[in-house]
RNA sequence: GGAGAGGUGGCCGAGUUGGUUGAAGGCGCCUGACUCGAAAUCAGGUGUACGGCAAACCCGUACCGGGGGUUCGAAUCCCUCCCUCUCCGCCA
């Protein structure tokens, strides 16, 4: 959520900022919204003034005079009510509007509408090429026995992976991997956290009201399945007053995510690129509002670290304004080369979402012994997609003769080097 | 699932015959005194948001888990939802 404030403060500098993500957007509901408010509330504060003061006479004076000052404070409390509940109604709207409201784009962040204008930083690596006629994952994992989609749509429908022997080994190695490099070298908590969370800590870190149909729900409970382990993890510290030495916090955390792919019909219909769901190991950092442009290009080497480990080769873009998502005010996409499809693809994405989320959630932090609350910075960013990692393992490290070599440094792990 | 207890300020904790209670007390924190300095001690101060004002150590309103109701007036009464805890049942 933005900060009201700022907008009301600044209105064509915040419009200004807004127009980078969609160049139609405006603040004019939130103007219009707020005058409202304003307009009752004073009337509402006068006028409960006045019964307040005249309350205090209730106690003393003769039969009749109370009698009197009763009715005549009656008529003063339904219009105070009337004055309430257009409040309420007035207040609701602008709640509604400031929480469909995405992020303002960093200054930094590069203008543009789509994909197309996203800005390559940097690439490591060589983009691999195999000289036989490499397969897909698919086929490949289909034939090596590993992947089974025709049992997981059974089981569950299209859309699901069901992973077998060494298949199933080499997304727990790599949950293992992923986490020991994280904790060990990056200096990172481990968490294990609930995959089921409540309404609240969907719109903590906004993707609820606005994202409602993406999400897997539970009915009877108003539960929902997380669709990354980025909301149970920042909603940790929800409505939270941190102390100083609290902050900067770093945290990951291995998660299964669900999500029901609403509106992507059709696309990357097959295989492990796009599935209701999948394993995810998550990165999430808490900063001062100072520290977090640093916490971000940290937060990207990290799960750039994990690449690189991998041998695979990758490339990392700065988001333009119209391709950020909701919250983000700055975005970096990691994506990995596929040399069978013969393509970059996500497979990270970190941004820092400031105060955004935090406001939302409430997660504040004491700078120092009888100082103001303030909000943290909240940032998060995948350290890796798993399954997409399967899928660009396969397509990276298949052999001629249709068997895969486990990259060295997951070895321990698999404890074995080949795959078939 | 059944029975009961409770949710108050940064924290702990009073306050439920409704009325100067934003809310006693303690801790913590800030300022001053004492001290070479610190601790201890003493004195004072210490919530947030919004509105008014050029501004304010100024005035006002709201907030005692969320929402609704009763009332001239509610932290205090009623309803409802959420959460926490205890006992019983069930269970990996």
């Amino acid at each position: 959520m933005l900060d009201l404030r700022y907008i009301l403060d600044n209105p064509e500098e915040a419009t200004a900022r807004l127009r980078k993500r969609d160049p139609s957007a405006t603040f004019d509901r939130v103007f219009e919204l707020d005058g409202e408010r304003r307009a009752v509330l004073t009337q509402h504060n006068e006028l409960r003034h006045a019964q307040k003061e005249l309350s205090k006479g209730m106690g003393s004076g003769d039969k009749e005079a109370q009698a009197a000052l009763r009715e005549r404070l009656k008529g003063m409390s339904t219009e105070v009510k009337d004055l309430e509940a257009r409040l309420k109604v007035i207040e609701e709207q602008l709640s509604e509007v400031m929480l469909t409201t995405p992020n303002l784009p960093q200054p930094v962040v590069p203008e543009g509408r789509s994909e197309e204008d996203n800005v390559v930083l940097r690439t490591w690596g060589e983009p691999a090429e195999h000289a036989f006629d490499a397969v897909d994952h698919v086929a490949l994992g289909e034939k090596l026995g590993i992947l089974d989609f025709e049992a997981a749509a059974r089981l569950s429908g299209s859309g699901f992976a069901l992973y077998r022997g060494l298949g199933a080994r080499l997304e727990r190695s790599l949950q293992s991997f992923m986490l020991d490099l994280h904790t060990e070298q990056h200096g990172y908590t481990e968490v294990l956290t609930p995959f089921i969370v409540r309404r609240d800590a969907m719109m903590g870190t906004g993707q609820l009201p606005k994202f409602g149909d993406d999400a897997y729900r539970i009915e009877p409970d108003d539960l929902f399945l997380i669709p990354t382990a980025e909301v149970p993890v920042t909603n940790m510290w929800r409505e939270q007053i941190l102390d100083a030495s609290q902050v900067p916090a770093r945290f990951c955390a291995f998660s299964p995510c669900f999500r029901r792919e609403a509106g992507s019909y059709g696309r990357d219909v097959k295989g492990l690129t796009r599935v209701h769901q999948f394993q995810k190991v998550e990165l999430v950092h808490f900063a001062t509002p100072e520290g977090s442009q640093e916490a971000h290009e940290q937060l990207v080497s990290h799960a750039e670290n994990v690449l690189k480990a991998l041998g695979l080769a990758y490339r990392v873009v700065d988001l333009c304004g119209g391709d950020l998502g909701f919250g983000a005010s700055r975005c970096y996409d990691i994506e990995v080369w596929l040399p069978v499809q013969k393509r970059w693809r996500e497979i990270s994405s970190c941004s820092n979402f400031l105060d955004f989320q935090a406001r939302r959630a409430d997660i504040r932090y004491r700078p120092g012994p009888g100082e103001k609350p303030r909000y943290v910075h909240t940032l998060n960013g995948s350290g890796l997609a798993i399954g997409r990692t399967v899928m660009a393992i396969l397509e990276v490290y298949q052999n001629a003769d249709g068997t895969v070599t486990v990259p060295e440094a997951l070895r321990p792990y698999m404890r074995t080097d080949v795959i078939g």
